[in-house]
Parts: structure tokens; sequence; C-alpha cells
DNA sequence: GAATTAATTGAACGTTTGTTTTATTGTCTA
DNA sequence: TAGACAATAAAACAAACGTTCAATTAATTC
């Protein structure tokens, strides 16, 4: 047999990539055979090298394209001009909702960074940093605006995000909580984690205020 | 050829162990070959199954060893008795200090789960979840006490360990910063996240004295 | 110093791997 | 309706995989 009725290239190439992010994200890059993939597709090994011409390049393109969603995301929604307070606010609230909504696709860009070529690491290590500047920015910021209390930038910024990644470990859509509930923590949490100076006598005793607001500015 | 002038099992053994885990750090465990391993050790590869009957049982060697050593160190470590605060912080240096003395071992542990059988993921998550349930408690215990300010105990217990683990990603030996600062700022980002009520009337603005004293704790 | 045990080699097994090649069929265009 | 092109199947490739087995030698025991 030859070409099956009805196939189209378009519809198979975003089954291929999305069957791969799930496929990879469960066995892991390595552990993930080609016809393993294919048969998940519906489709025999082969056509797959019509879209992708290698394995490490489709695993490459996926994690390019979770990291170009991800820059783009917070280009979108980024609050440019606002204080500190506000700019870590969204990027708390982006970088999580993101993160939760592409469960797989994180791991896999977290997970299997190992499995790149030198070349196309770096590619993709660029962009990470090149996110991961924002965030110092915002808190550097913020500390030169005596809003923040923080020890170190740098340290600070990688808990953040380890902090906030972390959550597609243990969250599953649908659990206890809503997706709006744990954003609201997180930002609670990072609120209190960069030592931020709420609008007047807040000390660090009474975090339900800032608790209330940041649930109030994720309902809109 | 045989058996080689000098050898010695228990030796071999170990050197087994050492290998295997820099070697799936590095590559992950399915990235990494029975062969590749023997050549690390200097040995052909069929002598690794005199030690370990499978590849998997090596793997679920390295993690049972691993947590055993984690659980081991804080049983030997905990204050037993004392206030959730001094726990607390308690928890949080044994957890740092291991994690970045065992920086493979610790990739090993978190990134190759998915290659362990159903039984033998079963038995090691339930380490896991030991030892983060004590954390747990420590929380619970400070809520209680209104030491700590926190919106949700389970949840801000998997931020903090996410977050504190998180440091083997981008902490190296021999950086910037030594393992006893960088245990001092995440105690202080840590106390500083659930609230703490340090002794009397310190508030969010001035982490710098509790940032102080963490690090006295630690030049012990 | 002979017998026994411990440690390892080297070759081999059947599978599975990523990838390539060739042939075949559906779909679109003129 | 003929020809061009797109999309796939089927078979084959060499290489690498985890693992087993029999043979062999070093160390230990008696």
């Amino acid at each position: 047999m030859a070409r099956t009725t009805g196939s189209d290239g378009e519809k198979t190439e975003a089954a291929v990539r999305e069957a791969a992010i799930s496929l990879i994200a469960r066995l892991g890059y390595e552990a993930m055979s080609m016809r393993q993939l294919a048969a998940e597709v519906g489709v025999q090994a082969a056509a797959l090298y019509r879209y992708f011409p290698t394995k490490q390049d489709l695993l490459f393109t996926l994690m390019r394209e979770h990291m170009e969603g991800l820059i783009e995301a917070w280009r979108a929604t980024r609050p440019v001009g606002a204080d500190p307070l506000a700019r870590l606010a969204a990027y708390v609230e982006n970088h999580i909702t993101f993160h939760i909504e592409r469960r797989h696709s994180t791991h896999v860009s977290n997970m299997e960074l190992r499995s790149l070529s030198h070349e196309k690491l770096t590619q993709i290590l660029r962009m990470r940093t090149a996110y991961e500047k924002e965030l110092r920015a915002i808190l550097r910021d913020g500390v030169e605006a005596d809003l923040f209390s923080i020890e170190d930038t740098g340290l600070t910024a990688m808990a953040l995000i380890q902090m906030m990644t972390g959550v597609i470990v243990w969250f599953r859509p649908g659990d206890r909580l809503s997706i709006a509930e744990v954003t609201a923590t997180y930002l609670a949490m990072t609120m209190r984690l960069v030592g931020a100076k709420t609008d007047g006598a807040s000390t660090s005793h009474d975090a339900a205020p800032l608790f209330g607001r940041a649930k109030d500015a994720l309902a809109t």
C-alpha cells in the first residue's frame, strides 16, 4: 500500500507533534521509539521522516516551540512601565498558568535537555536565559525602589523559578485546587519570599490581605 | 582471559555504583549502556551481572540508597521537641546540604523515576512521601503555634521542596557562593515564605537580622 | 601443593533501534 | 483524463542493545 485515503500532511505533522510531546513526557525521549510514536499517530515509522529529518530534530522542534511560546506569552502579558510589584505578580501568574496548561511540554523541555547536541542545547539555553533575565530585572528594580528585601537577586530568581515550575510535578488538572487558586497561593508565597512591602503597614504577620488581593487580581 | 590480578568484588561493586551514578546523571538511564558503564569501570559488560541482576535493579539500588541516606541524615539531625522554627531551619539545612553534596545521586533519583517498574516505583515514592510528611508536620505545628502564616500546608511543603532541591540545577561546588552561604540564603527565603514570626518585632522589611542569625547557626 | 571458590573474559543470542530506499497509491491541476 | 506531486507503506540496513553461557585464571582454603 501507499498513500491512504484522506491523508493530509499538515494534519499528520500536527498529530506527530502532539503524540511526541505526550509520549516523551511519559516515557522519556530515549525510551520512546519512532515506531511507537508512529503507531500512536496511526502511521508507519518511515512516514515520520517526511516531517522531521531525525529523532533529535523532532525533540529540538518541540523544545524550541515551547520556549518561543513561553517568551511570547510573557511578551504579550508583561505590564511595561508598571511598578516592580505589579510586574512580579504578572510574571508569576504568566509563568504558572503557562506551565500548568502545558505540563507535558514543560516536562519535555526540562527533562530532555541532555539529549540535545551541544549546538541545539546552546540555542535552547539562550532562550531560557533571556526569559529568566526578565525576572532578575524585576527583582533588581524592586530592590532599588526599596520594595523588596532580597539577599541575592540571581539566587532568588532561580529559587522562584524552580519553585514555580515545580508545580507541574504534583499539580493535576481537576485537583482539589483550581489553577487560579494555585496561582494565587504561589503569588502570595512569592511576595513574602521577596520581602515585598505591600501598600502600607503590612508586616510578615498578616499575609492574608495580600493573599486576598492576589485572588481578586486573578478573578478578572 | 579471566580473573584479573588484584580483582576484588567489593571494590568492583563500589566502582560500578559510583560510575553508574555519574553516567546516569550525565546521560540518563536509558541513554547509558551497560557496555559504556563497564568500560568506565574498566571491566567487561558481563562482569556487571555478578553484582546486579538487571540494569533496572542497578537503578533501583542507587535510588533506594539515596532515599535511605536522606532519611537517615534527617533522622540523625532533627531536633526533636524543639519549636517549629528551629525544626524548620534544621530541615532546610539538612535538605540543602545533603542534596548539594550528592548532586549526581539526586539527579538520578529525581529524573529516572519513570524507568522503574510499578512495584519499585511505589517503594521509592513511599520513602519520599514519608520524608516530605516530616516537613508538612513542621509547617502544621508552626501554624498551630501561630508562628507561621501559611495558606495551604501541603502546597507550601511542595513549593519549598521544589525550591530547595532546585539548587542542584544551577549550583556548582566552587561557585561564587559557598554551600553555607547558599544554605543561609535559602533559609532566609524559607522563613519569609512561611511568614515566620521571628523572636520579637521583626517585620517583612528587615530580613537582614534573620539572615545574619541563619549564617551564625550554620557556622558552628 | 592440591582443591575450591571468586572474579572475570570473550563470544554469542535474539531483539530492537534509527534511518533509508523503493514502490505504490491518493489527490490535485491543467 | 493525463500527468505531476504529495503522502504513505513495506522491506531492508547495519549497529547497538540487555543479557546469558561456558571457559579461564587469580585468590583462598585445607
